[in-house]
DNA sequence: CATGAATGAGGATTCATTCAT
DNA sequence: TATGAATGAATCCTCATTCAT
C-alpha cells in the first residue's frame, strides 16, 4: 500500500483521460442532461462500470473536465512579453494565440462546462473559484502595471479587464451558439478583437486634422 | 368550436403567462433538466396535468420562453436615434437602455435559454434562427450606415457588429457566471462599455500633441 | 389543501394496505432484500411507480410492515382477566388467545420484520422502542402485582416476563426455522407452554412431603 | 495435483478461517447483503480476488460460517452428568455452561446466520438439518430417560424439549435485539432460566399439601 | 496463489406524460 | 378545464464475479 506503483498510476492516469475525452465529445454532442454514463461508456469503449472506477458519478465527468480547463498552461508568461512588444503588437499576438490555443477542443470543453454552469450553482460557484478568479488575478497585476506606465488609458483595471475579457468570451459564445458570420471569419478575429480593444470604433481626431 | 370566444382565449393567455412566469423562475433556480414538472406546477399554483393543456410538453416550456424573449420590444427607434444625438452621446444611452432593459428578469431568461441552447442543437439553431440573427440583421443596416458616414471606422460592418454585441454578451454571461467586481459595479457598465467600444484602450496620439 | 377529503383519504389508505399486504407476502417468500419493488408492485397489481407513491422508498415498505405489527389491538383487558379467572386457566386461555393471534399472517410479519431487524441497526431499535419495550411496559405492571399478591413465586418481574415471553418468541423462531415437531404439534403448544411456564419440569410431589 | 502436501492444507484452513472471521464480524455488523465482499476482503486484509479461491460465492461465506456453528464442541458428556448431580444442580450448571459457551462471539454467528436463515429457505433448511435437529435428537434420548426415571414430569420429551430449549434461544433473540433489562442482568439469566425450566412460576406445595 | 481492474446484469428510483373523474 | 393518481420507460449506480498479470 504505501508502495505509490508509478506504472500502475500511469495507466489508471490514461483511463481517467480515456474517459475525460470521451465524456467531453458526448456532453458536447447530446448535454451532460441527455448524455448517459451509457453513451460515455461506449464512446470510451469500455464498460459502464468502470466509469465508476475512476469517477464517483456522473457529476465528477464534469469536475474532471472543469480540471482540464485548468491545466491549461500558465499565461504569466504571455503577459510578460507586452512591455518587449509594445501593446499593439503584443495584442495581436495574444489575442491570436489565444485564440487559436482554445481550439475547436478546448471550445467544446468550454461549451459542455458553460451550459452546466449555467444551470447548475454548485459547478458554476467552482468554475468561478478555480477558474475564472485566478485567471484574472493573474492578468489584474499586469494591467495595472500599463496603467500606471500610461500604457493604456486611465480606466479602473479589474472592470476594464473584464469587459475587455468579455469580448473575447462573447465572441466564443457567439461561436457556439451557431453564428455563421463568426464561423466564416475565424481567422479575422483576433486581428480585429486586438484592434477594437486597442482603438476603439470611433474615427479618431489625429486622423481629421491632418 | 368555430367560436373564438375572446374571453376564454384571454384566459388561456393568462395561464400561458402564469406556468411560463413559474417555469422562467423554476428552470433559473434549479436548471432546466433538474427542474420538474410537478415544480413549475407548484410554483404556479396548479396541478401537474393543467400544464399539458396549454404546454405540449416540458420542451414546449423552453420555446415558450424563448418566444418572450423574441417579444422584446422592438429596437429600431432606438437605433435611428443615433445620427441625432451624436455617436457618443447615443452609445452611452442605448448601452444604459439596453442593459437596464434586460434587467435581473430578463438575464434569467438569458440564463434559462442559454444554458439549455448551448446543449440543445435544436434549440439553439431555433433561438439563433428566430432571434439573434434578426436582431443583428436590424442592427447591421445602422452600422453600415455609420461606416458610410465615416462616424465609425471602415470596419467590416456584420464582423464589428458582432464583435461589439459580444463584449455586452459576454459581460452579462460574466455576471451570470456570478463574477463578483460585475456584480459591484453595475451601474457603471454601460458607460465603460460605450467608452470602449468606441475609444478603445490606448492612449491616443490626439491627446498627446494638443 | 386545508380540506381533509375522507374518500381521497380512504382510497389513499386502502392502497397503502394493498401494498404493504403485497410486500409482506413478496418479502416473507423472498427474504426484503432479494425482493424487488418490481416483485411487490406485481403482487400488488400495480406499477412500480405507483409504490412510490405511497412509500418514500423501499425500506419504508419495512416500517410498514412494523406499523402493523404495531397495531396489534390493546391487550390490556387480556391481563385484566388473571384474578378473575385464577391463573393457572388464565394462563392456559391467554396463551391460546396469543397463539392463535398470531396466527399465520402474523408469523409471516414476525419473520419478514425479525430477519431483517436481526441484520439492520435501525430497524432494530425502532423496532425495539416502538413494539417490545412497550408491550413489556405494560406485561410488567400485572406481573408485579402477581409477585405482590403471592400469585406467582417471588421472582424479579422484568427479568421473569422477558425470560417467560422468551419461551414463546423462542417457540414461534424454532417454528420458522422449520421444526417439524413444531409444526407437528401446533394445537398443543399453548398448553404446554402454559404448564411449563407455571409448574416447571420437576416433579413436585415427593419434594414437599419430606 | 494427487500431492496432499499438509503444509498446503494447513495454510489454506487459515486462510478459510481468516475470511470466515472478517466475514462474520462484517455480516453481524452490516447485515449479509449489505455487506460487500469488499467489505469482507478489506476486513480480511486480502484482496477481493482471493475470497474466490477459498468460496465458490459470497453465499458460500455464509455456509461456512454454519459450518463453525457445527463445530461447537459435542455435548454429549454435558447431558450424562445429570445423573450424577441430581437435576437441580445438573441444570444450573448445564444452563451456565451453554450461555457462557455461546458467548458474544456465538451470539454474532447466531445473529447472521438466524437473520439469513428467516429469509432463506435454503440456509434455513440447511441449519436445520445441519445443527438444529441434530441437537434435538442428540438431547431427546436424555430427556427420554429423565422423564421414564421420573426425574421430570411425564411431559412429551420432544416437544417439551422444544418448548424448553425455545426459552433458551428466546432469550439470546432478546438480547440481539438489544433489550437493555436482559443485557443488564446476563449473570442472573442462566439461574434464572434454569429455576423457571424446573418449577415454574407457580406458588408450590405449601398451597397443594394441606 | 494473490491481485484488483474490468465487467455488465440487476434494481431502486425518478419523472414526464396520460386520463378517468 | 382542472386535477393528481397511475403509469412504466429510462437511467444511475452497485457489486458479485472473472481473469489477465
Amino acid at each position: 500500500m504505501p508502495d505509490p506503483d508509478p506504472i500502475q498510476e500511469q495507466l489508471a492516469a490514461a483511463r481517467r483521460s480515456q474517459i475525460l475525452d470521451a465524456a467531453a465529445r458526448v456532453f458536447a454532442d447530446k448535454g451532460f442532461h441527455r448524455a448517459t454514463i451509457r453513451d460515455v461508456a461506449q464512446a470510451a469503449g469500455i464498460a459502464d462500470g468502470t466509469i465508476y472506477n475512476y469517477f464517483a458519478n456522473k457529476a465528477a465527468l464534469m469536475l474532471g473536465i472543469l480540471d482540464r480547463l485548468n491545466q491549461t498552461p500558465a499565461r504569466e508568461g504571455q503577459f510578460a512579453q507586452a512591455t518587449a512588444l509594445g501593446i499593439d503588437d503584443w495584442a495581436r499576438q495574444y489575442m491570436s494565440q489565444r485564440y487559436a490555443a482554445i481550439g475547436p477542443e478546448g471550445r467544446r470543453l468550454l461549451q459542455v462546462v458553460l451550459a452546466e454552469a449555467l444551470s447548475n450553482r454548485e459547478l458554476r460557484e467552482q468554475y468561478s473559484r478555480q477558474i475564472v478568479q485566478p485567471t484574472y488575478a493573474l492578468a489584474e497585476g499586469f494591467f495595472k502595471q500599463w496603467v500606471a506606465e500610461g500604457t493604456v488609458r486611465p480606466v479602473d483595471p479589474p472592470l476594464a479587464l473584464r469587459v475587455v475579457s468579455a469580448m473575447f468570451l462573447g465572441v466564443i459564445v457567439l461561436q457556439l451558439m451557431g453564428d455563421p458570420v463568426l464561423d466564416a471569419h475565424q481567422a479575422e478575429l483576433p486581428e480585429l478583437m486586438a484592434d477594437l480593444v486597442l482603438n476603439g470604433l470611433k474615427e479618431k481626431s489625429r486622423d481629421t486634422h491632418d
